[in-house]
RNA sequence: GGAUAGGUGGCCGAGUGGUUGAAGGCACCGGUCUCGAAAACCGGCGUACCGGCAACGGUACCGUGAGUUCGAAUCUCACCCUGUCCGCCA
């Protein structure tokens, strides 16, 4: 029950809503639609990631299949029709005391042929959703083209220290203060996984609530406390699953997975589920450890809080109108940088190209602080707007006006923060000559203390 | 973990093999009435897919999956979830 590995199954959850049968088709990631009359829009997003070359062929492959479907379905629903009436006429005539027999033969016939359209249809449609669910999202059109290299600062705050020749790093200064116990980590658990102690685990607490009384009080967001174990159907609805399953702990003997981000349980707390207008926009905030296997990275960023496999974090998120979505990544954006401005670390804000956008990304916003005793920005926040792509997978809906259609929200999240490298940060940016380190004073109601020493 | 009762539309709740997409109620929308509102009354009101320019026609969906049958919300099996009782436990 408690043993972690990945797992290597395809979706099998009973409860998972993907890949069951055509009334829940439309629970893709992408419009299917868009592969019958627009395909040059998905194929112009997979070109804007620079992914156009790994995706043609997909995409071509995708679009005669899903004709291929339909012309399925088509056939598969005039046989079907044609067993109804033939069903109600064996029942009249039975009423009716006549004999029936050759009607029912004819319908043991047509149940044949339904049964091989059936699984022509079916066969079809895993096809096309397999191949679907590769795709990754379409990016807005503000974001810019290219990889990594194409990434946009659009604004910093604050200054970085110049003194870094003679500042330390992070795992330096814990140790040296005994808040930061990093060997005893590795011995109980594995490289990547930290213990924090006196003055370091309160500086955890004193984190949490400082970021979750900000967001609750001023920003208005309501907290919840999720569990960190969730199944398959919600690490699908947010699209962790299927593609990145390697990067997930997984529990050994159920079909369940450490989160990696609170994103998943909050995002996925309203799945199937259809909300009023009058509820929107809908802002959730939660505290929670997060687990990454860290698979494929290995190497990089060994030392310290920088890369670890278990970390804390309050995630805020929030269901928006498709009308007011882009706006909301602004503001959630601008609430995220609001707690890097009162600990007073320099950071700056950075416009994600397409290339660099994730999966499920639309556009991302990625906050990066500075820890000047590495000498690197590190990524603390990541603010993304999801449009429908995670609304979609997991059936979140709203009411728009009393009885008009449900439409898909918009999903938006953002981290707000990652402790362990704001720790790291705020180590190396208010460390003293002396050792010792300075707390913010925004931190100080929380902390009760002026400085680590 | 054991025993037992259940899972039906936005919500509640009838329905045990043949016009049941599903009675009834609530909510919601439109209307009548009213100075206005409430109440009352009348009408409407699930989701998705396929075909069609459209009007419209068709199909699927009663926890999930598989099966029996000419025909399944209704019968069979497996699984998931919920309630109740017992056991264990922070």
């Amino acid at each position: 029950m408690l043993a972690c590995r990945p797992t290597d199954a395809v979706p099998r959850d009973a409860s998972s809503r993907l890949l069951r049968s055509s009334d829940t088709w439309f629970l893709l990631m992408h419009d299917i639609r868009l592969l019958r009359d627009q395909l040059d829009v998905l194929r112009d997003g997979m070109r804007r990631r620079g992914k156009l070359g790994e995706f043609a062929p997909l995409l071509d492959r995708a679009e005669s299949l899903e004709r291929e479907r339909r012309a399925a379905i088509t056939d598969l629903e005039g046989q079907q029709a044609r067993r109804n009436q033939l069903s109600q006429e064996v029942a009249q005539r039975r009423k009716a005391g006549d004999d029936a027999t050759a009607l029912m033969a004819e319908g043991r016939a047509i149940g044949d042929e339904i049964t091989a359209l059936e699984s022509r249809r079916a066969g079809a449609e895993a096809a096309v959703a397999q191949l679907m669910y590769e795709l990754p999202n379409i990016t807005l059109a503000d974001v810019p083209e290219g990889g990594e290299e194409a990434n946009t600062i659009v604004r910093s705050w604050g200054t970085p220290r110049t003194d870094g020749a003679s500042l330390k790093p992070h795992w330096e200064i814990g140790e040296a203060l005994g808040i930061l116990d990093l060997p005893r980590g590795a011995k109980i658990s594995g490289s990547g996984f930290i213990v924090y102690r006196g003055l370091g685990a309160r500086l955890v607490r004193a984190l949490m609530n400082m970021m979750l009384d900000t967001h609750t009080d001023e920003h208005g967001y309501e907290e919840c406390w999720v569990p960190l174990v969730v199944n398959r159907a919600s690490m699908t609805g947010t699209a962790q699953l299927p593609k990145f399953e390697d990067d997930m702990y997984a529990l050994r003997d159920e079909d369940l997975f450490l989160i990696p981000t609170a994103e998943v349980p909050v995002t996925n707390l309203y799945r199937d589920e259809i909300l009023e207008a009058s509820e929107l926009p809908k802002r959730l905030c939660a505290y929670s450890a997060c687990f990454r296997r860290e698979a494929g990275s290995a190497g990089k960023d060994t030392r310290g809080l920088l890369r670890v496999h278990e970390f804390d974090k309050v995630e805020l998120v929030r269901y928006a109108t498709p009308e007011s979505a882009l706006q909301e990544l602004e503001l959630l954006t601008s609430q995220a940088e609001v707690i890097l401005q009162r600990l007073g670390l320099p950071y700056r804000v950075v416009l994600l190209a397409a290339g660099d956008t994730g999966f499920a990304s639309a556009k991302t916003y990625d906050l990066e602080v500075f820890a000047p005793g590495v000498g690197k920005w590190l990524e603390v926040s990541s603010c993304s707007l999801f449009t429908d792509f995670q609304a979609r997978r997991a059936n979140i809906r709203y009411r728009p006006a009393p009885g008009e259609k449900p439409r898909f929200v918009h999903t938006l999240n953002g981290s707000a923060l990652a402790f362990s490298r704001i720790i790291a940060s705020l180590f190396e940016h208010w460390q003293q000559p002396d050792g010792s380190v300075v707390i913010p004073d925004a931190l100080q109601p929380h902390f009760g203390r002026r400085e680590l020493r």
